[in-house]
This record gives C-alpha cells, sequence and structure tokens, in this order.
RNA sequence: GGUCCUGUGGCCGAGCGGCUAGGCAGAGCUCUGCAAAAGCUUGUACAGCGGUUCGAAUCCGCUCGGGACCUCCA
C-alpha cells in the first residue's frame, strides 16, 4: 500500500497514515444536528470526507465509517437553562420532536444522495444510545473525574487536567482558558468554569427526556459521540473527523470523555475541515447567510443569479482543500461549472479516441502525479489540476495533434474512473430518459436537412437552423467529420 | 480583551526556501464558408516595510487588512 500523509490536528503537522489493525479502518466523524435544513457547510465537511472514505476505500483498505445523527437536541448555550433545540421547533410546529427529527433526516440523505455522498458504514442516532451514555457517564463518576448536582452530572475539567493534557487537541493553556472563558448565566451549579454537563436534568415540560439514576434528563452534549465511536470503532480507532468549529470544545470535551473512561486517547489522527464563507463570513446557521441545497440548485436565493447543479457544486469544493476556507460567489461557481463540463467532456471524446502505435505523452507519470496528490493529504485541487493536464493530451489526440497507444488509452480511460468517478464521486449529470433519447433523434434528423443545405452552399439557411437550435438551446458545432451537437 | 489562522495575477485557487500549479475570464494564432469547439502561444502574481539566506510568495519581526475560536454550530 502507497504511504498516505494526511494533517493531524493533534500534533499540528502531516504524518504518515499508519492504520492500529490494516487493512482496516475506523473513521468516525461528527454528523448533523437534525433539527432543520442542512446547510452547505455541513454538506462540505461531509463531502470532505465521503472523499477522504472514499479515497482509502481505493487504497484497499477497508473502512468502518460511522458518522452520526444527532436528535437528543443540543442546548442553545453551554449551560443548563437553555431549551434543546429540536423540542423549541417541535412546540413552534405542533409536532412531535420526532417527528422534526424525521423530516430532517430524510431530508439530509436526500441531499447527501445528490451530491453523490455515499452514506456511512454505520449512522447510529443519539436517541438510540441513550443507555451506552448513561453508562460512560456513571463510570467516569466512579473515576471520581465527574460529580452530580441537582440532577445535572458535570465533567470536572481541572480535576482531569492535572493528569491528563486537557487541551492537547489545541495546544491552548489551560489557564488562559480559565481566565478567558467568558461569565455565563445559569453555571452556579458549576464547580469549575470549564465544566462541561454529561446528563442534564429536565424540567417537566422538557419534551425530550429519559429517565436515569439521576432523575429525568437528556444527555450532555459531547457524551454521544465517545459513547457511539467506543461502542462501533472500539476505545481505540483510526481517524476523527469534524468540522474546524468542532476542535476546540467538543472534539476537546470528547477526548477528555474517552480518557477519563477508558484511559485511551480515542484515535491517532483528528482531521478538521475548514468552513463555508459567503461573502468572507463564515456561513452559520446562526449568522443566517446559508443558502440551503435545494436553493442552490434552483438559483432561488437572492445572492445566486441561477442555479447550479449538484455535481459543479461538489466539483467546485473539490477545487479547494479541505483545509482551506471556500468562499462562494457567482463568478467562481460559474467558473468552476464551465471547468466541470470541459472535464466531462473530455471523458465523453476519450470513448472514440484512436490509438497509434507509439505514444508521445507520459500517461504513467501523470497517474503517478494523481496519487501523489491523494496521497499529500488528499489534495484534491491538485488532482484537479492533473485531471486537466489529461484533458489537454486527450483533446489534443482527438485533433491529431498527439498519439496515444491503446495502453495509454485504457489507462486514462481507468484514471477517470478511480479518480474521477470512484474516488472524487463525481458523475455524468442524468440525461438518459425517453424525452432526450426522442428529442436526439430529432436533432439528428434537422442536422442531416442543414447538411443538405451546406452540400447546396446554402449557408443563410444552415446558419438560420444553427441560430434556431441555439435558441431553443442546442448547441451545434461543426467539425470536419460532421456535426456534433449537445444541450 | 485573549488564543490562533490567513492576505497569491481581472476572479477563484494550489504551492510554503531554488524547479510550469490548475480553472475561469482576456489577447493572438491554427482549423473553419462563417461560428462554435479544440489545440498552441501569451500574463513578468505573491498586502506593506525591514531582517535571515548564495537564493524567499515560502523562514523571522513589525505594520495594515480579513477570518475563526473563546457560547450551540460542520
Amino acid at each position: 500500500m502507497q504511504p498516505l500523509f494526511l494533517y493531524n490536528t493533534l500534533t499540528r503537522k502531516k504524518e504518515e497514515f499508519k492504520a492500529l489493525n490494516p487493512p482496516f479502518v475506523g473513521m468516525y466523524v461528527c454528523g448533523p444536528t437534525v433539527y432543520s435544513d442542512v446547510h452547505l457547510g455541513n454538506c462540505r465537511t461531509f463531502m470532505s470526507f465521503d472523499i477522504i472514505y472514499r479515497y482509502l476505500t481505493h487504497l484497499g483498505y477497508k473502512v468502518r465509517y460511522v458518522r452520526n445523527i444527532t436528535d437528543a437536541g443540543h442546548l442553545e448555550s453551554d449551560a443548563d437553562v437553555g431549551e434543546d433545540k429540536i423540542s423549541k421547533k417541535a412546540k413552534l410546529q405542533q409536532l412531535e420532536p420526532m417527528e422534526i427529527v424525521q423530516t430532517y433526516t430524510v431530508d439530509f440523505h436526500n441531499v447527501m444522495k445528490q451530491f453523490n455522498a455515499l452514506p456511512p458504514s454505520i449512522e447510529p442516532t443519539a436517541t438510540g444510545h441513550i443507555l451506552e451514555q448513561q453508562e460512560i457517564t456513571e463510570a467516569i463518576i466512579k473515576k471520581g473525574l465527574a460529580y452530580e448536582v441537582n440532577g445535572t452530572v458535570y465533567f470536572d475539567v481541572e480535576k482531569f487536567a492535572k493528569d491528563h493534557n486537557y487541551t492537547a487537541l489545541t495546544g491552548r493553556k489551560l489557564e488562559e482558558l480559565l481566565e478567558n472563558t467568558r461569565d455565563l448565566d445559569g453555571q452556579g451549579d458549576k464547580r469549575g468554569r470549564l465544566d462541561f454537563a454529561l446528563w442534564i436534568k429536565a424540567k417537566p415540560e422538557h419534551l425530550m427526556q429519559w429517565s436515569s439514576q439521576w432523575g429525568k434528563g437528556f444527555p450532555g452534549w459531547h457524551i454521544e459521540c465517545s459513547a457511539m465511536s467506543t461502542k462501533y470503532l472500539g476505545e481505540q480507532f483510526d481517524i476523527h473527523g469534524g468540522g474546524m468549529d468542532l476542535q476546540p470544545t467538543h472534539h476537546t470535551n470528547e477526548i477528555a470523555q474517552n480518557i477519563a473512561y477508558c484511559g485511551k486517547q480515542p484515535c491517532n489522527y483528528w482531521m478538521h475541515t475548514n468552513m463555508l464563507t459567503v461573502e468572507g463570513q463564515k456561513m452559520s446557521k446562526s449568522l443566517g447567510n446559508s443558502f440551503l441545497p435545494h436553493e442552490l440548485f434552483s438559483g432561488n436565493h437572492p445572492k445566486l443569479n441561477r442555479g447550479y447543479s449538484p455535481m459543479c457544486v461538489r466539483f467546485f469544493m473539490m477545487q479547494t482543500h479541505y483545509r482551506s476556507t471556500l468562499d462562494f460567489s457567482n463568478e467562481a461557481l460559474q467558473a468552476s461549472e464551465k471547468g466541470f463540463e470541459r472535464l466531462m467532456e473530455s471523458y465523453k471524446t476519450l470513448q472514440s479516441l484512436t490509438a497509434s502505435t507509439s505514444s508521445s505523452e507520459d500517461i504513467k507519470a501523470l497517474e503517478a502525479k494523481c496519487y501523489e496528490a491523494m496521497n499529500d493529504d488528499f489534495n484534491t485541487p491538485v488532482l484537479i489540476a492533473n485531471l486537466f493536464e489529461a484533458v489537454r493530451i486527450i483533446n489534443s489526440s482527438n485533433d491529431k495533434k498527439t498519439t496515444l497507444t491503446q495502453a495509454d488509452i485504457d489507462l486514462l480511460k481507468k484514471m477517470y474512473q478511480n479518480f474521477l468517478f470512484d474516488v472524487m464521486g463525481l458523475k455524468l449529470e442524468d440525461e438518459n430518459n425517453k424525452t432526450t433519447e426522442v428529442l436526439g433523434k430529432v436533432v439528428e434528423m434537422v442536422l442531416d436537412i442543414r447538411n443538405k443545405a451546406k452540400a447546396d452552399k446554402n449557408f443563410a439557411l444552415s446558419d438560420e437552423v444553427r441560430n434556431k437550435l441555439a435558441a431553443a438551446g442546442v448547441e451545434v458545432k461543426d467539425g470536419k467529420e460532421g456535426s456534433t451537437w449537445k444541450i
């Protein structure tokens, strides 16, 4: 297996990936909270990990990819006075909390399918693992690293930090965190300012609550990931991922919980994806500057000139490295769309290339560069740059300006299959249905007639036909060996 | 306020001590009845000011922008 390097947030550098138990790989990614529509920022993270999942699989690893669904509801503030998001929405719409969960889970799956993201191997829900969360909470209390006050259980961060590095993931200093944490309401029961809840006492009106030895309540915000990753991937696994915004609080606390529970770091590699921005600002639900995926597809949004297909958006995202911020704009989207079309067009051209006895291009070297790019922390922008080199070669061979042997043509086909379709998860947009089939025949017939006009040098008529077809959305291109067209 | 990240040609976006990124847009050429497509050629970019070095977009310092986290968020 070829060496793969990835950036580990824990060590803040690129490291060679070594699976704990090859060829098996355990990967956990923090999934969405299903209390409203997924927005593009979520999608970007999941698409980045989709590529990572696909590439690991391509390299021959047997990956168990676990991505949770947070359906138990998180508090609105880091204190036990908030109301959980899911039940808030539920009251608003007069729906059962699980009805909200169901609606948005289905919506989430639909969107990810449109983006051609593979489903994870296991997609566990927080509400399905209440017992596991309670067990871990209890175990942490027994270790003396958590305490119960009035039905709420808190993790004792300062006590934990005496024997362990609480801030390993961020590299911050504990003292600074203690000094800089803002004063928040409702922190009265906590012993330390950094302490966080493992189990929260529910008020009677709280819709989502479960029985526990500490009374009626619901799990804290970080414990679900510890519970589910441990259950499905073991106490230690290979990769843990999520958005960068989860790093300082959610993931830091998750590590603390795992170490408190079983004495081990949950995983060797922590990977974080960067944020999506709109006009320079983080796209976020709370800022209200997010587009919904369907708004992007339809173009039905004040900030968008028109719609962009899911594959175009996926390609657009792949043109930026997962650890860089990605800014959304119409111009950038349009530029990507053109590039994407050219790339996909070249795949069709590749199918009809004629072989020569020798090659004027080094396809093997190009393939090696593609692997090199992906092995360097999943550098999809560089991979795409290499694929555009392949586009140039294919087009130029089609123009008879370069030559390729059959073996090289086959290798190019393999590269497209491997990198474009299997690893990047792009696909040709669907054009196969009866209407287009009939339309194809009609266009061919019109072009036949037009060719007769051309043969008679009746260019006025042939141009008129071409213009009218163009107006109807059919683009005609005249080549040496006849005309081609596309919609 | 604290901690950290970031600033690349008209736009997007890689690179992160010496070697072409790439895409989109623009210009020229080839091909073509014309057009389109495609190919080829073309851009003397690295916020500013200092410093380290034989050599810096890439390392260090300062200044000025932008952003993230510190509070639920992918």
